[in-house]
DNA sequence: TTGTGTTTTACGACCTCC
DNA sequence: GGAGGTCGTAAAACACAA
């Protein structure tokens, strides 16, 4: 368990069994402070912490250079939002959860079986890698451990996500979340590194894995900004990952 | 203000992979 | 066995109509 991540009465972790009999109402969950302390799981302080809208903006801006976090930025981005390693992966989850449902609610909307247009060619190789899988598990097999990004792009010299956080958001100081909206994504302007760059690599599996692409180069990036394609005149727009635009230029 | 629906954190159960 | 994956769910936080 990371620094700042406490389970309280054993909410937490694997001897957490029965833990759902465990759930409020109680006092010690109740809120007794005003501002969320992030950083946090769940305490006697918070049962949940609401991330800052600074926090879900380089979050989500790392869901859209790519869907799965490697450790390595996993690690940088929980040093640099002051969350836990474990809150950054949770986030992940629950975000690719939260795309999963958009994408099947915008199928069953267009009675498509096979949602083409608003999907990414990761997304595509995801739901080939599921239908496959659900023949032998009624679970989904999910793509290998996202450590398997770094050794892969380490063994082949492939920068895997991108530098850090600070420089991208510094590229992109326009962007802002719009507070009166649960709903974030990016403006094209700033967009998927797995989106501007469709070659990808293949794993043991034969599985594509988007993560491995290269990460833009400055030039790139601020090619993209500036005209809202990638230089290979790849579309930037991601209408498939929101239902509202919520960043904005300002 | 309040009731209701939706979204956001966080977790347990169960899975595969190494 | 431990890591991280999905799925389902609890509960807080939020949005919004009445």
């Amino acid at each position: 368990m990371s620094p700042g991540e406490h389970s309280v009465n054993g909410m937490g972790g694997a001897n957490n069994q029965g833990a759902k009999s465990l759930r409020p109402p109680y006092e010690w969950m109740k809120p007794t402070t005003g501002l969320p302390q992030t950083g946090k799981t769940r305490t006697k302080d918070k049962y949940r912490v609401v991330y800052s809208d600074h926090q879900r903006l380089e979050l989500e801006k790392e869901f859209h250079f790519s869907k799965y976090i490697t450790i390595r930025r996993k690690a940088e981005i929980a040093g640099q939002l002051g969350l836990s390693e474990r809150q950054v992966k949770i986030w992940f989850q629950n975000r690719r959860a939260k795309e999963r449902k958009q994408n099947k609610k915008r199928q069953e909307q267009s009675g498509e079986l096979v949602t083409v247009s608003n999907s990414s060619m990761q997304d595509q190789q995801h739901s080939l890698h599921q239908v496959n899988s659900m023949d032998m598990h009624h679970h989904a097999i999910p793509f290998p451990k996202a450590e398997k990004d770094d050794d892969y792009s380490i063994k082949h010299e492939i920068p895997c996500h991108g530098s850090s956080l600070t420089p991208l958001t510094q590229q992109a100081p326009h962007l802002s979340i719009h507070q009166n909206s649960s709903l974030m994504t990016l403006q094209p302007a700033l967009m998927s590194r797995t989106h501007g760059h469709p070659a990808m690599s293949r794993y043991h599996d034969g599985v594509h894995r988007s993560c491995i692409s290269p990460a833009p180069s400055s030039e790139e990036l601020a090619y993209r900004m500036n005209n809202g394609t990638d230089s290979a005149g790849n579309s930037m727009n991601l209408s498939g990952s929101s239902d509202s635009g919520v960043l904005s230029s300002h």
